[in-house]
DNA sequence: CCGTAAAGCTACGCCCATTAGCCAATGAGT
DNA sequence: ACTCATTGGCTAATGGGCGTAGCTTTACGG
């Protein structure tokens, strides 16, 4: 049995391709077995250079944060203000289009308590940091440099997990829709920092905060600002198990 | 053995309890042993209800969208510009907190050919109406309508994702960001309405149509305008299947 | 040449989806 | 009430995926 030479890092870098592969979805249909056909071995030899199924998606994360934190840099040096947003913007974008499933990977939440989160939530904190840096020269007083990060974030975010979806019928129109929602991002920004924040609509602000929330058994924690800890429990009472 | 009662509708309605039981991840981690745990019966009887699990997703999907649809509609009743845009925001932010696993379901796609996604197909399609309805007042140029339809699913979306992934700190900041994310896609409509529109930065719109796109072996289509179609593959080539 | 650790492998156990085929409960028609 | 077809439930069994255990072979340092 000729060895296949594998490694940690080089299975990882085999579960990036299988994912992007797989397209938007290819991160949730990850599977050992695609991996470890995809490098020559039997499943189970994959358990000598990770922990597990889970571990390996972990990783593969990881990376994709690196990487996405990495284009947003490195689109955004010598650029300040609505031009740097843009740049940000659209390197995420083009990130997301051309690895959808790593793109994908982006979006699962690091248990704030859990050890092996750890590096998970360092590399979404540093690429906050970016965003942050990207809207420096927007003037945005202080308590509303979270709710511009978040706007912008959620704004992207959205479309490209929208246009990813599958939808959004001609490309040509998807790249003015982009422009658009660029534009308006940016307005809203400036407007932020011009203080025209939250007019609203004579309602006050949506206090969902304390809505019964059902339940929520909501996995681990988001790449944001920072996590809350997450309640757990399973199916609350069967009602005749057999 | 005393029947369970059970139909089609029922079983459902189950899926719909676990699928939000399960919280942002319910969705994806339904599975017919639960829902059959949850009748009180064993998981092949479920067969005699519904097709598959693939099929009682899809009807899942069905009722969220039709319900978040409704949840829209009656949150705009007697609105228009932005009273609608922010009604029409708040409801679906609190239908996905309420329900978390079955706005989940919202976001997965219907394949553009396949008969047995009619329905879904259908419900999008209306659920868009909604919007376009609510975006009425701002007197939109024709040619707009559709970017301002995507900035404000797109934005809401993102927010809506971000926020159920699990993060965005404390809940009260998390209205505020949520109202400011609002009042900049408020201004943004508006501004697209005056024709302010894509100003851009000097270099045109993305032009991200003619990327390579990585074989996005993407499944079917999103919820939204309309779907093109999809392409679809495996793994490309195993280099040594044993 | 030897010995050892690392990297494969096979054999299993467990969970889930799905199919096949059996049997009891229900209810329409007599 | 009796019959009997339909229906809804069951068990058994298959196939695939994760993960564990324990064996074997390779690669390499002495």
């Amino acid at each position: 049995m000729p060895r296949a030479g594998l490694s940690r890092t080089a299975v990882v870098r085999l579960a990036c391709d299988v994912v992007d592969a797989g397209g938007p979805r290819g991160f949730a249909d990850l599977t050992l077995a695609k991996v470890a056909a995809e490098a020559g071995v039997a499943p189970p030899s994959l358990y000598k250079h990770v922990g597990s199924l889970a571990a390996l998606r972990r990783e593969v994360a990881v990376i994709a944060v690196e990487e996405i934190t990495a284009a947003g840099t490195s689109a955004t040096v010598g650029l300040a203000g609505a031009d740097a947003l843009r740049g940000l913007a659209r390197s995420w974008r083009r990130y997301a289009v051309q690895h959808p499933g790593r793109y994908s990977a982006t979006q699962i939440g690091a248990d704030p308590d859990d050890p092996a989160d750890a590096a998970l939530r360092e590399a979404g904190t540093r690429s906050v940091a970016v965003v942050a840096a990207a809207l420096q020269g927007f003037g945005l007083p202080d308590d509303r440099l979270i709710d511009a990060i978040r706007a912008v974030r959620s704004g992207v975010h959205g479309f490209v997990m929208l246009e990813l979806g599958g939808g959004f019928r001609m490309r040509e129109d998807v790249d003015r829709s982009f422009d658009a929602l660029l534009t308006m991002l940016t307005a809203g920004v400036e407007a932020l920092a011009r203080h025209e924040g939250t007019p609203g609509d004579g309602n006050g602000p949506d206090r969902l905060g304390d809505l019964p929330g059902p339940a929520t058994a909501g996995r681990p924690a988001p790449l944001d600002d920072a996590p809350g800890s997450p309640g757990r429990h399973e199916h609350p009472t069967p009602r005749r198990p057999r």
